[in-house]
DNA sequence: CAGTGAGCGAGCTTCCGCTTGACTT
């Protein structure tokens, strides 16, 4: 008889297409992310466990941190079909993800099948039939160091979130929450809006002259007087409002900003210098989870959970890859097709000399998947059936990964300047010689269209040429404070700090929204008064736990833990019962904060 | 005697990260 195989991965959907690249006696089933946590609450603990002392944790501290490990109901049904499966199977293939956490969940399915045939751990990089087929051929162990670090991350967050939360319970309003990734999130915030609140405003003015030569208009903007340069919006201290120290720089008021105009309307104008500078750009990578959310939000004007709910149904249906990513990286057969596609769609001329390879920018990248693109044979958006959200968002994908390998785009700009008494002007004009990617994908539009119409372009000016002056006018400026983050602004952020991972972004903000830590206004998230009341707690008593250093350095412990170089124990050790330690410092900041109040 | 309600004590809230549906707004 043939034999059988039981191949189990994380997704139902990466299940369904990997059954189609193997032979029928490989049964190809999904673990629905992870099977066993600790318990989430207090009602999830078993009778048997709920006297404990450390039942409210769920990780016995006392006993070398053992965490309490339950299956969620909604885990059960799973875990019984797959036994099941697993009954007929005489080799089980673990195909979770190549990652911490996919190695986390391979070990704790070998834990609950407790599978009496062989063993085996494969990973793939992209779904494509030569890579699954070579990576059954290339199976190796659970990694049980890396494991360990899986481990260790989620007892130190259990440990972290159930430690501090109740301090808030007690001492700001109950049912409030702090965590490693969501009080570091919601400092950001409440840091920028204390700049905000301390920048202090400064106005001056400039003027804007309309000038003309041989027929046609340009803008010019006065910048000296006398070869004293006006001082301009950077030139401010935003908490003092004055000129930064050391600039000798003039600032205009209205009445000298008139009388310039008098001078300047009666004299002539001449250009001085003609500067020509060529430059060229590269496309952006193609997308990742944070980019997708940025660029869907600033576009599309989607939030991040929309953007996700919608890229989940795109995969799901079949047009896009996996949407949790942290990795730009294209396959070999999506970098061959995206290349047809693109000479296909624009001409050779568009095509980039070679194919375009980009790597992760961020810290904690683990680069489980492959960037978010369109999957298979890259159906063009107009074909693929889809209307509305999914279309905007489907051709947001799919032209970017084209403009990822599309030839740079190549600019040339002509910087003015120009005399008028003892003024001088200055006028810049670029030009888009050639748009190459831009034809596909420009990351400076708010709209989902390609354009390179934004170009401004002046005359073809040289040394000595005398301009026309059709009108001068006064513009009054003021400086602005730091803009608030948006959505899109706070996941690029976390993900530059490495705080949080492409599945919780979008999630991390909605709970600072539920907590009422922050209200939106109008796409912005305005940190609300518990929001400064618990980060002020925080930073007083906590400070290198919303640290922004506290993840990048926690994650090079856990690094060390998967290499075996650092004992996992010696370090939740040193984290929570340490003399400087976590319980340490709650239990004596528990009665410190109670006598200031 | 039955019904009411003051007073008391017990139990609960919370984290991050991996996946979908089932549910509500």
């Amino acid at each position: 008889m043939e034999k059988q195989y039981l191949v189990i991965v994380e997704s139902p959907t990466k299940a369904k297409t990997i059954r189609k690249f193997l032979p029928k006696n490989f049964i190809v089933e999904a673990s629905v992310g992870h099977i066993r946590d600790l318990p989430q609450s207090a009602a999830d603990t078993p009778l048997k466990y709920k006297k404990e002392p450390w039942a409210r944790l769920g990780i016995n501290v006392d006993q070398d941190f053992e965490p309490l490990y339950i299956i969620p109901k909604d885990k059960t049904k799973i875990i019984a079909d797959l036994k099941a499966k697993l009954k007929d199977a005489d080799e089980l293939y673990l195909a979770t993800d190549e990652d911490r956490e996919g190695e986390s969940i391979s070990w704790h399915l070998t834990e609950i099948l407790k599978p009496k045939c062989p063993v085996k751990r494969m990973v793939f990089h992209e779904i494509t039939k030569s890579a699954i087929e070579s990576a059954l051929k290339h199976t190796r162990q659970v990694d049980v160091k890396l494991v360990r670090a899986q481990e260790t991350r989620r007892i130190l967050d259990r440990l972290v979130g159930f430690t501090v939360s109740p301090v808030l319970w007690k001492k700001v309003a109950f049912g409030l929450s702090a965590g490693r990734v969501q009080s570091v999130a919601l400092r950001l915030m409440v840091e920028r809006e204390r700049q905000r609140m301390r920048f202090k405003k400064a106005n001056y003015w400039d003027v804007l002259a309309d000038v003309a030569f041989s027929g046609k208009n340009f803008d010019a903007r006065l910048i000296a007087i006398k070869d004293k340069r006006i001082a301009q919006g950077k030139d401010f201290d935003e908490t003092t409002g004055m000129l930064k120290e050391a600039k000798d720089l003039l600032v205009l008021g209205e009445k000298e900003v008139q009388a310039i105009i008098g001078r300047v309307s009666k004299a002539a104008w001449t250009v001085t210098s003609v500067e020509e500078k060529q430059s060229t750009s590269k496309p952006s990578a193609p997308f990742i989870t944070s980019t997708l959310q940025q660029e869907g939000s600033r576009k599309l004007h989607l939030s991040t959970r929309d953007v996700m709910r919608t890229a989940q149904s795109l995969y799901e249906q079949g047009f896009i890859t996996y949407m949790r990513t942290d990795s730009p990286n294209l396959s070999q057969d999506a970098l061959a097709e995206a290349r047809v596609i693109v000479e296909k769609t624009y001409g050779k001329d568009y095509l980039s000399d070679a194919p375009r390879q980009f790597t992760a920018k961020s810290k904690g990248a683990q680069e489980a998947h492959e960037a978010i693109r369109p999957a298979g044979t890259f159906t063009p958006p107009e074909k693929t059936g889809l209307t509305g959200k999914e279309l905007d968002l489907y051709t947001l994908i799919w032209r970017r990964t084209l403009a990822s390998q599309m030839s740079e785009a190549q600019k040339s700009s002509m910087s003015v300047r120009i005399s008028a008494d003892d003024a001088t002007f200055s006028a810049t004009g670029t030009k888009i010689v050639f748009p190459g990617f831009l034809k596909a994908y420009d990351e400076g539009l708010e709209s989902g269209d390609a354009s390179w119409g934004t170009e401004a372009l002046l005359p073809a000016l040289k040394t000595g040429d005398a301009l026309s002056l059709k009108e001068a006018a006064a513009q009054a400026h003021e400086t602005k404070p730091p803009a608030r983050f948006t959505e899109a602004s706070i996941v690029q952020a976390m993900e530059k700090a490495g705080i949080g991972r492409p599945s919780t972004y979008a999630s991390v903000i909605s709970t600072l929204l539920d907590r009422k830590y922050v209200l939106r206004n109008s796409g912005a998230l305005v940190p609300t008064f518990t929001g400064f009341a618990v980060t002020q707690l925080l930073e007083k008593h906590f400070d290198n736990l919303v640290d922004l250093e506290f993840t990048s350095k926690m994650e090079e412990s856990l690094d060390e833990i998967a290499e075996g170089q650092l004992d996992h124990l010696k370090y939740l050790k040193e984290f929570y019962l340490g003399k400087k330690g976590l319980k340490e410092i709650t239990d004596q900041k528990d009665k410190e904060i109670g006598m200031e109040n």
